[in-house]
DNA sequence: GCCAACGTTGGC
DNA sequence: GCCAACGTTGGC
């Protein structure tokens, strides 16, 4: 049993979508970075915990919480030529991005990012590294511990 | 909108 | 394999 932050622009699936899907279960798609992927690729295991993670908003920070649903499967968005996520070198037969699913699990307070930073047990997180912009990064016990008791209240 | 930091690309 | 140029991320 890992634990993970993926980070998500609201404003194209914020964790209230998720919570609004049916099962509360997306498809995580659009990951566009090798690390990243090779996380969710090589790493990750349904059961996970997922820090769902807003960014690129008015105020960034942990949105609720999450598991990993599936294994790992093709991004359905690299072969779509309308897709901003297209990717002209992915064919069915070698993909080269995958896609999880991820089912929300609680919601809790939401926590901003400059609450995080406060934090002396989050301080080594990967997200608060300075230039650490990967959107999909480990988090250990000890970070997950710390965090679920912060938004601790209220089961989604 | 700014800009620091990072990842990728491609010429050599 | 180096590295400059470019594109992207993401907080502020």
């Amino acid at each position: 049993m890992r634990y993970w932050l993926m980070k998500s622009e609201p404003d194209e699936v914020s964790f209230e979508d998720v919570l609004a899907a049916p099962d509360r279960t997306v498809a995580w798609f659009g990951v566009r970075n090798y690390q990243a992927r090779n996380f969710m690729r090589d790493a990750m295991a349904v059961g996970d915990g997922i820090l769902f993670y807003h960014s690129s908003c008015a105020v960034p920070g942990v949105a609720g919480l999450a598991e990993v649903a599936s294994g790992p499967y093709p991004d359905a968005t690299q072969f779509d030529s309308a897709s901003p996520y297209f990717d002209p070198k992915a064919t069915p037969e070698q993909p080269r991005w995958i896609s999880v699913d991820v089912r929300a699990t609680r919601q809790g307070r939401y926590l901003p990012l400059s609450e995080m930073r406060s934090i002396a047990a989050l301080e080594d997180m990967v997200l608060l590294q300075k230039g650490s912009r990967l959107s999909v990064s480990p988090v250990t016990q000890g970070q997950w511990d710390a965090i679920v008791a912060l938004v601790a209240g209220g089961e989604a």
